[in-house]
DNA sequence: CACGAACCGTACCGTACGGTACGTATATGG
DNA sequence: CCATATACGTACCGTACGGTACGGTTCGTG
């Protein structure tokens, strides 16, 4: 294993713990919780420090995106080859990593704050939540697909779209739905291993399938 | 073809009137932009008549998302025995036509105003959304799906769950990336077809993949 | 025609937010 | 010990919104 270098976090320790402040704000009470003076006194800072180094109240969200992305580092494996089973669960603990960052509040909070604003500032939110928030999770998932595409245990001609299938498969529409407000999925344990099943089934070679219980 | 008994439209012709304004007025702005002055003004009513109708903000968008649901009617087939190519074409249809409805502006506006609201409110205006805007869709897919099982295409144990990896296969993350700003998709008619053929090479009965072409 | 209901337009009120200014405290460096 | 920088806390300003009140107008009805 090794992790992702991390860049020296572009923001002070005292930067953080505001920011850290401010997602807990943003978390439990959204958007409307998140007001300038809010945040000051919670984090027991000025305003005129928040403004200082953040710009405005726009550049104080971007940088709760940046810092959050920043938290969040991701795993990459090495080396290792891959057996028609070690892929499956390798692709199974994938599905449950990702089912439980997107049902994550900060995550959810996150996503809620951006989509909110994205038909007003041009997406400039949206952008940067995609970008720093789902590279890390999609290398990831791609590395893995290479590997088994590698491995001869899967087949497919457009990695990206095999990609989507399985995110698809592992999502389905749970992500807009928790954003909407209804209550997290009971069973993702099941959800990740019925999307992986599936999956497989679609993109494994034969090597994959003869492990495979028959269906029906 | 049968349509939807459509009930007698909660709102007066007036309403709607206004209703449709206050769309246009989020579609173009954002909720940012959707005040009750503004409202007022664009649709030529004055805010007592607003609160005298609605109550207040909130029963306006309750009231705006209800109506943009009594809008959208779908189509439910009836009788008209189905084939392999028939239910391919069918299953194809409904998937181009649920990633229209979702890519519609007036879906993604209410969509992101719902979710902005949905950690404040309890979710009431998510709530909605998903039960007036979402269940004609479910419903006709759902018929779709059981009459391919009756007629010995399809193959499932759960229904819903059949549903869901279709729902995940079709729409992907496709639709929280449009929720989020990114432009639209561009070739719907694709991906369309992808899911589908993947949908029925997981649960189509042989008499299906007979007629599906080899894979990679 | 007269009466009343519904409605429009506008003016108004209280509040709360984003952003700025200022006085004070703490700490760092010479 | 002083000087400078950084940041805290508070007070302040302008604006804009949700919601209410009121005078004038239209329109249906007896």
């Amino acid at each position: 294993m090794s992790v992702d270098t991390a860049e020296p976090s572009e923001f002070s320790p005292r930067q953080n713990a505001v920011l850290e402040q401010a997602l807990q704000l943003l978390v439990d009470g959204g958007e409307k919780a998140l007001t300038t003076s809010g945040v000051a006194r919670a984090a027991n800072c000025s305003k005129e420090s928040l403004y200082k180094w953040f710009g405005d109240r726009d550049g104080l969200l971007s940088a709760m995106i940046a810092y959050q992305a920043s938290k969040v580092r991701t795993f990459e494996r090495n080396g290792e080859r891959l057996t028609a089973a070690s892929l499956h669960d390798h692709v199974v603990i994938f599905a449950r990593d990702l089912l439980e960052v997107l049902a994550g509040d900060v995550s959810l909070a996150l996503n809620r704050l951006a989509i909110g604003q994205s038909n007003r500032d041009g997406s400039k939110l949206g952008k940067l939540l995609l970008e720093r928030g789902r590279r890390q999770i999609d290398r990831r998932a791609m590395a893995l697909i290479d590997a088994g595409k590698r491995a001869g245990l899967l087949r497919f001609a457009d990695a990206d779209e095999a990609y989507h299938t399985l995110y698809g498969l592992v999502v389905s529409d749970l992500h807009v739905r928790m954003l909407l407000g209804e209550p997290g999925l009971k069973d993702t344990a099941r959800q990740a291993e019925r999307a992986v099943t599936a999956f497989l089934r679609l993109y494994g070679t034969d090597k994959v399938l003869a492990e495979m219980p028959v269906l029906g």
